[in-house]
DNA sequence: TTTCTTCTTGAGAGCGCTCTCAAATAAAAG
DNA sequence: CTTTTATTTGAGAGCGCTCTCAAGAAGAAA
């Protein structure tokens, strides 16, 4: 099975390198009989056309990179990633693409995978799945024209693509939740150092100020996302009393039920807790996790969808989709007491308590 | 910033085209007034090798490819593929390699896939992490002579390089650990459609022969690696009243411990649980699990490692690396009963049926 | 039949790089 | 001061494809 070019396939059919280019690129204008010839051809070869020739002659590589930089350690624990990951492998598949990863670990290696992309021709285009305030990689491929799509928020916004989901209203959302089932003590455990960090709190504080409430500085604790940091922020809640939380991963809402577990708090009686994320580990928490429900997989897919607009030389209208969320309830909000099994369950680990 | 070419830094720096392309990849034999004088100009325009024409060039892309076939729906909830792709990751960074992902959903895309792949000089290797018995992947890449590194146990080994972790050893540990502390009616959620779970089962008999014992069919079920299989598998269990219960995935176990909350089992009291893969689900779970921990992301750095090799013409020895696994005891199994707070935190949750 | 269109095909010039080979220059040897 | 040998450089031929452009064939119009 060696390696065949058009030229060859060519000869054998007959016709010049350039027709047989034709009928594998299905360009008009050929002899159907000359065509079905030259299809013969290549049927009966496996004759394959050399990408890497064809990007160099095109100035078209047909691959698009995604970049998951260093600060996303949460790739791990959190399931985040690979579901984004599949919506846009699943976008990459439906628009004949290649998807190069450029996973990141740590500083250097982020300088020279910037550079390794940058002007050599390897990509067509970029997904940045940075959601890092301090990020540094944006205005470096604005400095190279790159085109590329942000998901999550920008602080370039406006000037750059993005497509992200409603953290705002998201957040609101299970506020707002919270609060119209009375609860009187909503802490929240946020994130700071990046954007959808600071959209969530933004919820969060919108809720509150709809209610006419304002919110109390010692119920807001720190996490990054990360299991651990859950666990760790909600031991320095529990001083303060709080009768519900507002976790803004259910990632690490699980690590802050471990806490409430330690503490001897029972969820939802002693204190009730919403996540943020719907991904499996909501459920897989004791109580399931009532939590706000992110498209994340077709988040993936319409950046794709987006970059191969911009790629295609007819950008869309707008520079941002941002997608809506939902509320979805389950045990550990304390609105549905009971709920199948599961909730019986639950019932049979609290009573001890009671 | 427009895009230079050799040809020109040359003309900038007033040598030919080759010179430059002499610096550019560190050769020898270049007097080192000109290097110098060359690498400047490379500085100060900031120029990048096109690396589509490099490859083309010299026939070698310095991609590999990462196959993730449509039957690994668990790509989900499982964090076994974000860790492994972490370490090819890293891999692939330190031997300054581009990784291709190709996530494949449907059967239809796993034939276009391959095709994409095969004889078109995009990727010079692929690592394949198949573990699907009835994958016809490998003979066509064997056909094609692509070079890969398959991660995971082969139906054609001896014939294929491929990494893996020593399942036969982990199931053996885990099951020894289970009868070692005397239970008897030790049951399975084994998996019946892929290599692992073959070798797992295989581990699991090894230990009952070991004790002079033979296993009971009716305490072995099946799952498919994924959380809900793992509840139904359990489920299944029950009525045949284990006393304990060898389960090959943590996230199956997650399931099955669902499962036996349900049913108001205890855990460990009533029936102990072994997991495997000590990934964060055993850290999650409630109690947390007792478990067999594997080097997955040393498993992807050496498939690339081991890629890399076969690439550059002097392959390995050996056509298989098994990496170690060893056994990690916690609360899940009943042979450590206290154990820091989270244990206390148990102890509460199970009093109610004691 | 001749002339003008329209359709179909091939020739050939790149894309930007690598790499061989031979020319040119420098150093060593006779 | 030649001759031999080693070192440094440039010319040029590809890699396999795309794409423009013009030539040839065929059909329509005159």
């Amino acid at each position: 099975m060696k390696k065949l070019t058009l030229e060859e396939v060519g000869k054998l059919a007959g016709v010049s390198r350039a027709t047989v280019s034709r009928v594998v690129n299905g360009y008009p204008h050929i002899r159907p009989e000359i065509r079905e010839r030259v299809q013969r051809v290549i049927d009966e070869t496996g004759y394959r056309p050399n990408l890497l020739a064809r990007s160099l002659a095109s100035d078209r590589s047909n691959i698009i990179g995604l970049v998951i930089p260093s600060g996303a350690q949460a790739v791990f624990t959190d399931p985040y990633f690979p579901c984004l990951t599949q919506g846009i492998a699943r976008g990459v598949n439906t628009n004949n693409l290649t998807l190069a990863l450029f996973m990141v670990h740590s500083e250097q290696e982020e300088e020279r995978t910037i550079l390794s992309i940058l002007g050599t021709g390897l990509v067509d285009g970029l997904i940045v799945t940075s959601d890092n305030k301090g990020d540094v990689f944006i205005p470096e491929l604005v400095r190279h024209d790159m085109p590329f799509v942000q998901i999550g928020r920008s602080l370039y916004s406006n000037q750059v693509y993005r497509v992200d989901t409603d953290n705002v209203t998201g957040s609101y959302l299970a506020t707002k939740h919270l609060l119209s089932l009375g609860y009187q003590r909503i802490a929240t455990i946020a994130t700071n150092r990046n954007c959808s960090g600071d959209d969530r709190f933004t919820g969060y504080t919108n809720a509150f100020a709809e209610y006419g409430r304002t919110i109390d500085r010692r119920l807001v604790a720190y996490g990054d996302y990360g299991l651990e940091s859950g666990y760790h922020a909600m031991r320095q809640l529990i001083p303060q009393r709080p009768d519900a939380v507002f976790v803004t991963s259910d990632t690490m809402a699980l690590g802050a039920l471990r806490a409430l577990q330690e503490a001897e708090l029972r969820v939802p009686d002693d204190i009730a807790i919403v996540g943020y994320d719907d991904l499996p580990p909501a459920v897989q928490a004791n109580p399931q996790l009532t939590t706000i429900r992110q498209p994340i997989e077709q988040t993936g897919f319409l950046a794709v969808a987006t970059l191969v607009k911009i790629l295609s030389g007819e950008p869309p209208e707008s520079h941002e989709i941002v997608l809506p969320v939902e509320l979805v309830v389950r045990a550990s909000c304390g609105a549905v007491r009971m709920n199948a099994g599961v909730a019986s369950a639950q019932k049979a680990n609290y009573q001890v308590n009671a």
